[in-house]
DNA sequence: TATATATTGTGATAATCATCACCTTGAGCA
DNA sequence: TGCTCAAGGTGATGATTATCACAATATATA
């Protein structure tokens, strides 16, 4: 059973907001793996995520990359409601990690519905703040703690994020998203396994804690 | 001759608005050096900035510290925007740079006028976009670059946020800022310094580029 | 002017992380 | 089954940054 839109978006439950959101939104899915947003590319509508996930990095010119946080199921991406607002270029990346489905609404109602529809302005306005936290904590994350902490903080991101205490990935993908290297990884993920921390297979990493 | 109100918030010329405004707004003023905003403090304003400088920093539990941005008269606080519109506690501080004056707006008006005076809708949305985006120039400096080229880069940041090629300011306070040592900023600086990059003398730095 | 204090300079050493080179292991598939 | 290749392991080495110790210099103030 996936569960219902109003339930995914509870805030969200507005009559007069949802007969306007009927009209404009528009159904899309992706498959895994697939590009939502690209650093350099305009955005033209703001993704409600309904089923499967999405990961925003962090992207520079020289092809550094840096994990920002997931965009789950009943969320939204604070990116594409700043950045996008004045059709303006995004410098993230959003990137499907499963099959995903979402509402795609035209930038154009952005401004309408947060003078309209209080919901909607308390939705947008939430879930600006809880990204602009997320990337703070990420600054924390890279500014205050060394490797073997931000390793730490990121399994528990993921794991977190898709409610299992299984990591499948390679050190190679981790050492990409912190911006760090596949040695220097599997050697902190080697001395957290020793410590009784984590459980080390095969693209896959268990959470022992 | 200060400029005038409308002179530095020009976007929010408008009658309707300025009727609200002056009836709210509260004038205040504080001495350089003074503490605005403090980690795990509520925050029950949002400070338009007339005159002088504030600054913005990240603090973490351990002393921490890491300069985020400037607020230059005719900005205002995003943080306080998003982190103290439901009367959250804020992970950030800021602290007057100069002697700063401000006009005060209690927060339970941004919700009210953010759907009935557009103007101030717009300013608080653009506010939003730019700090986010500075946020993100941030993490891009201490993810993907050097301490040299951050060095240089917060140099002209601090450079530009005040409009004069002469920094004043300890080799001290910006390790602080940067959270490094004093020692490497020393070093990097004279570094700097030989390369023709800047001129150092005591408490002062005037970059030649 | 003399003294105290803040600021800056600098060598030695250590910690952290990146990079290179090369090896081992495991899983898929011809 | 054996081959191939992606994933992971590991030592050696270098770059960057932090830390400690202490000297030198400039500024304030008694």
């Amino acid at each position: 059973m996936e569960p219902t839109f109003n339930e995914l978006f509870p805030t969200l439950n507005d009559s007069e907001l949802q007969k306007e959101l009927d009209q404009v939104a528009v159904e899309k899915s992706l498959d895994a793996d697939e590009l939502l947003m690209e650093t350099g590319k305009y955005i033209k509508f703001i993704p409600l995520v309904t089923a499967g996930r999405l990961k925003v990095y962090r992207e520079d010119d020289e092809g550094h990359e840096l994990f920002l946080y997931y965009i789950n199921p009943g969320e939204t991406c604070a990116i594409s409601l700043v950045c996008s607002e004045r059709d303006r270029k995004s410098k993230i990346k959003a990137v499907t990690v499963e099959d995903t489905k979402f509402l795609a609404i035209p930038i154009r109602y952005m401004d309408e519905w947060m003078s309209a529809h209080k919901p909607w302005y308390y939705f947008v306005m939430e879930t600006y703040r809880k990204r602009f936290e997320e990337t703070l904590n990420t600054i924390d994350s890279i500014a205050f703690h060394k490797l073997d902490e931000r390793l730490l903080e990121y399994l528990n991101k993921i794991s977190v994020g898709q409610n299992s205490q299984t990591v499948k990935t390679t050190h190679q993908d981790i050492a990409n998203e912190l911006n760090s290297s596949r040695e220097v990884i599997s050697r902190l993920l080697k001395q957290m396994e020793k410590n009784g921390m984590v459980q080390l297979s095969r693209n896959q990493i268990d959470l022992l804690s």
